[in-house]
RNA sequence: GGGCGGUUAGCUCAGUUGGUUAGAGCACUAGCUCGACAAGCUAGGGGUCACAGGUUCGAGUCCCGUACCGCCCACCA
């Protein structure tokens, strides 16, 4: 029966046979449990815009590693999947297909229509990402599974609203905003990017009204965005130049003299420039200067309009021109200017992008079309002095990549002030994070992230929380204009969940209501209005870890699961999102919203970017999962999470007819479908989306790293296989074998100890989040020390009636704790394995939790048996490693045939003697060498070779064999290398080490000096013996 | 401009508090179809640990500086 095992273990088979069976069996389900701690995790919700990547699969992985450990440690699990809404995102990809397939925008088609196509979208994309993580081997509880924008996170939504605005902690007011003119709505710094793009420089004069004589004629400004001056309502001109211009000499000087000789050259040419500026700029700049102190006007070009010259320190004397123009609506700096100078703020700009009235003659023109013609228009009237061409660094929303216009316009803001404060006494600093410590604290992992989450919140900078969207949680703000407060009192009298404030400004009332239900005729009389405008998508996801467990409602869950253990995440949004959950979790519930946050890297393509869905860069995890299986696409995730911040992870096609790789381009990955170059025929790929491509075949998507982890699994396969097909029948509970220890040889204590060590390794860097080093703890074990040598040793004592019985439970004992250790993260594999293990072997003990006929996902974890650990087993079983290998070494170098044996001996002392004795039958099955004899006086045959050891040699006997002239060349290369080493080490020992180091650490170099000339002494002997033969 | 990473074998990366002759996988070379595994086995070659200085008996590891690569934040009329 057992011959049945295949040679090569099936990932697609064991996936979706193990799927099925932890779902019907509500493995993953969790419900509060009295008699156990919980550990929960909330899966940072992916976001609807599209299919997931590398990127998300590391992040989950790496969270269901945390999970099914902790699950099968006895802890009560609850990891609680969902997606988010992404407000912004969503809607910019839905309406950006909008227009590319039926050329409309979302204003041709309506607010109703335009979210139903976003529902749309997203159930198809919440659908492919559920069945995404489902296929990775997620043990996410499914019955969960919350989408932001669902009827609990609504609620959720509206409640911390409600409780900012109840404690005046949102208000409104007129600011600049980050301007999206295609979406048409704000966007907040955060997703903002900078890029160069090619500009000019214009520089305009300004007329001055009424110029005196010896005055000049115009104050000449310089801009990048000369379509603004429509907004002007100043030119300002600094109150001090000289003296500004004195202080950025002095501070010059001050740099010039401690810079480097390479930094002088540069700091020099400032200076020269600052010098010329002085001679050539100053006087008139003082000049204007007195004038602005005269409020004296300039006469603003294309319009009718006066505006003041003005004295402002935010006019730099060394830059530009040194004058600048004030455009407070158009422009964050001139904003502050605005406000400072109380001048008055020109709004220009319709939301579309478009000039309004106050544009003029341009009313009407885009703002790219309005530039063309006010420069020209400029031009003709004489009033542009120069333009020079340059880069510039533009400012370009995110979401839909197109340039952004700083607008005036109508915000909610959140106050930060205590907020922030709050969020950052709650974090532990850096320097005394500790994985698993018990405090009120939040730790962060790698600690070097806590700088950046705390500088972002010690700038306090209010939330700019609306957005001018359709697709997202509206505000929960009615307007009224013209009720008495006396008849608001009375609408809602008996309404704990509605409050309100005068808005002076605006002159009507905020009308704030937790519940989602007042009636546009709710105030007897009076109509009210609900806000358009709908919250940032973070406003949601800062409440994911308290609305997935039932906030705001004192639900069981939230009392069992709240606060959370640990968040999993990248670096990009600790700020965005995880310093928002802490805002809001510690706001709402005056509880920390999780314990740890593990920051894990980033995965990078083959060119070093970052995958991102709008790149069309990302590879979908189930690509690599057709080709390699889940285990194999965890294994190496987890492989890759070394404490770095980036891994780079390339990946190419793999042709499904023809097993071609094709390599992944910039240009061919965002391709629906390609044609393979070598056989001709079509396939598709992830990004298949219409009916034609999706009926061709998927190409894999291949990587080096995931051959490694295929490799792996496939060699535990075949480890077990060997095991299953090696059993004997019996009903014993083998684990009474393990702990009589009166019968277990040296290679039994040997791997008992090593499995130890490995088990305690593997817990604890699970525990510490050190994935890379747990998978490759377990990888090292199980290839070197398990299949390399105990598997190999094993076949000897199988066969032999005596010696099998402990040998089997031994091989199966380790086998089945290798399983366990590897579970979280190869959980397909370890489930089919175990199951098969628990055919032939139904009586597993150490199963506190479940019997071994039940599932390997709720087997106990592993403990490490501390009185296993032997590090002298460990050392004497080196030493047979290290013979063995020597003896293996010969036969290679000497080009020995496989299938001759040859003879052997070991030159050494009793004690090794006796080591050595009783592990010939592994020298023979191993190595294919008969032991001749070990001890201090074995006979050397004449033909020899003879390679030294730590305080032993090993002899291997040659008769017949041997190369006379090639073993000479390499004893004299040997004994080079170690008179060398001598040589170094006899200089270190007669310098003042001896002295200053340790003893011990000098007794070991005495020792080691000791070795190294005993190996040299055998090896010369050996050399002359060889010549002599050679003679004869 | 401020902050944070990185630079170790041809490639991708490990390297705990400084301590024998710096490791792994892939690739490469030679030999193996020996009953778990060719997705494998055995052996081998390959590194002045980016550069320069310092601390130390001893530095890949600690300190200072330089160069290059990358990320984040701020700003640039």
């Amino acid at each position: 029966m057992a011959t049945e095992i295949p040679k090569q273990y099936d990932p697609a088979a064991a996936q979706s046979k193990w799927a099925v069976y932890w779902d019907e069996q509500g493995v993953f389900a969790s419900s509060p449990n009295a008699n156990k701690k919980p550990y929960t995790i909330v899966i940072p919700p992916p976001n609807v815009t599209g299919a997931l990547h590398l990127g998300h699969a590391l992040d989950d992985t790496l969270q269901d590693i945390l999970i099914r450990h902790k699950r099968m440690a006895g802890f009560e699990t609850l990891w609680v999947p969902g997606v988010d809404h992404a407000g912004i995102a969503t809607q910019a990809v839905v309406e950006r297909r909008l227009f590319e397939e039926e050329k409309k925008t979302r204003h041709d088609i309506g607010r109703d229509a335009l979210v139903k196509r976003i529902w749309d979208w997203k159930e198809q994309y919440q659908e492919r990402i559920i069945r995404q993580l489902k296929n990775i081997g997620c043990s996410c509880d499914w019955s969960r599974t919350r989408f932001t924008l669902d009827p609990q996170c609504a609620k959720a939504v509206r409640h911390f609203f409600y409780k900012l605005f109840a404690e005046n902690l949102v208000y409104r007011g007129k600011r600049l905003v980050n301007w999206d003119t295609f979406l048409q709505t704000a966007v907040s710094d955060d997703e903002v990017f900078h890029a160069a793009v090619q500009g000019s420089f214009w520089y305009i004069k300004y007329p001055v009204v009424n110029p005196k004589p010896n005055e000049p004629t115009h104050v000449i400004v310089a801009t990048t965005r000369p379509e603004t001056m429509l907004g002007d309502t100043a030119v300002a001109v600094h109150p001090e130049p000289r003296k500004a211009l004195d202080n950025i000499e002095k501070e010059l000087f001050a740099e010039l003299e401690k810079a480097s000789p390479k930094d002088r050259d540069g700091i020099e040419l400032e200076l020269n420039a600052l010098r010329q500026r002085r001679t050539e700029m100053l006087p008139q700049l003082e000049q204007l200067a007195a004038m602005a102190r005269d409020r004296r006007t300039l006469s603003l070009p294309l319009t009718s309009r006066e505006i003041p010259l003005l004295c402002d320190e935010w006019a730099k004397p060394e830059k530009g021109t040194g004058c600048v123009k004030i455009t407070p609506a158009h422009d964050p700096n001139d904003y502050e200017v605005g406000l400072r100078q109380k001048l008055e703020m020109i709004n220009i700009m319709n939301k579309d992008g478009t000039l309004n009235d106050n544009g003029g003659a341009y009313t009407g023109l885009t703002m790219q079309a309005a530039r063309k013609r006010i420069v020209d228009d400029l031009d003709t009237a004489g009033l542009l002095a120069k333009v020079e061409e340059r880069e510039i660094e533009l400012a370009h929303s995110d979401r839909s990549k197109t340039a952004i216009e700083p607008f005036l316009n109508d915000q909610w803001f959140v106050r930060m002030t205590q907020l922030a404060q709050n969020a950052i006494d709650a974090v532990n600093p850096a320097a005394a994070a500790q994985p698993g410590e018990k405090t009120d604290k939040i730790n962060i992992f790698p600690p070097r992230y806590t700088k950046g989450y705390v500088d972002w919140l010690s700038e306090k900078r209010d939330w700019p929380i609306g957005r001018q969207l359709w697709w997202g949680h509206r505000i929960p703000i009615w307007y009224c204009k013209d009720a008495s407060e006396a008849e608001l009192k009375t609408a809602f009298a008996n309404r704990t969940d509605v409050t309100w404030r005068w808005d002076d400004e605006q002159q009507q009332w905020w009308i704030c209501s937790e519940e989602d239900d007042l009636a546009a005729d709710a105030v007897k009389g009076h109509k009210i209005v609900q806000e358009e405008d709908v919250l940032d998508t973070w406003f949601s996801s800062a409440l994911w870890p308290l609305s997935t467990l039932g906030w705001p409602n004192e639900t069981p869950d939230l009392q069992y699961y709240y606060p959370t253990s640990v968040l999993v995440t990248s670096r990009d949004i600790i700020t965005l999102w995880v310093a928002r959950m802490v805002i809001a979790g510690l706001f709402n519930k005056g509880v920390k919203p999780f314990s740890e946050v593990f920051i894990h890297p980033k995965i990078l393509d083959k060119y070093g970017e970052g995958m991102s869905k709008s790149k069309g860069n990302g590879v979908d995890p189930l690509s690599v999962v057709l080709k390699y299986g889940a285990d194999a696409l965890r294994f190496s995730l987890a492989f890759l999470t070394t404490e770095n911040q980036d891994v780079r992870l390339p990946v190419d096609f793999e042709c499904p007819h023809c097993q071609a790789v094709i390599e992944l381009t910039k240009k061919n990955r965002t391709l629906p479908s390609m044609e393979c170059p070598k056989c001709k025929k079509k396939f598709r790929t992830q990004l298949a989306e219409k009916p034609d491509d999706k009926a061709l075949p998927e190409a894999a998507v291949v990587g080096e790293r995931f051959e490694v982890a295929r490799n792996f699994c496939n060699k535990l396969w075949n480890a077990s296989r060997f095991v299953l097909m090696s059993l004997g029948e019996t009903d014993e509970q083998y684990d009474d074998g393990i702990r009589d220890t009166s019968t277990l040889l040296l290679e039994d204590k040997w791997i008992l100890s090593r499995l130890a060590t490995v088990t305690q390794q593997v817990t604890d860097g699970i525990n510490s989040y050190r994935f890379s080093e747990v998978a490759r703890a377990i990888y090292d074990f199980a290839w070197d020390d398990y299949c390399s040598f105990y598997v190999e040793m094993v076949k000897y004592r199988l066969g032999n009636a005596e010696l099998r019985t402990t040998a089997e439970r031994v091989l199966l004992f380790v086998l089945d704790n290798i399983l366990r250790l590897l579970h979280p993260i190869t959980p397909f594999l370890t489930e089919e394995v175990w199951h098969r293990l628990g055919e032939v072997r139904p009586k597993r003990g150490l199963r506190e939790q479940v019997a071994a006929s039940e599932c390997i996902a709720l087997a106990a974890w592993p403990i490490a048996d501390k009185n296993a650990v032997d590090v002298e087993i460990e050392q004497r079983f080196a030493v047979f490693q290290q013979v063995l290998r020597a003896v293996r070494e010969i036969r290679a170098s000497r080009n020995v045939p496989p299938k001759t044996d040859i003879n052997f001996a070991v030159k050494c002392d009793d004690v090794t003697k006796k080591l050595l004795e009783p592990m010939s039958p592994y020298f023979r099955s191993m190595a294919g060498a008969n032991a001749a004899g070990f001890g201090q006086d074995v006979a050397v045959p004449t033909l020899a070779s003879m390679l030294p050891l730590d305080g032993m040699e090993v002899i291997v006997d040659l008769s017949g064999l041997i190369d006379v002239d090639a073993e000479r060349n390499k004893k004299e290369k040997e004994i080079a290398k170690l008179a060398e080493l001598v040589k170094a080490k006899e200089s270190k020992l007669t310098g003042s080490f001896i002295e200053k180091a340790p003893a011990s650490v000098v007794e070991a170099e005495r020792k080691s000096l000791e070795s190294l000339k005993e190996q040299l002494s055998v090896s010369r002997v050996a050399l002359e013996q060889l010549i002599n033969t050679g003679n004869c």
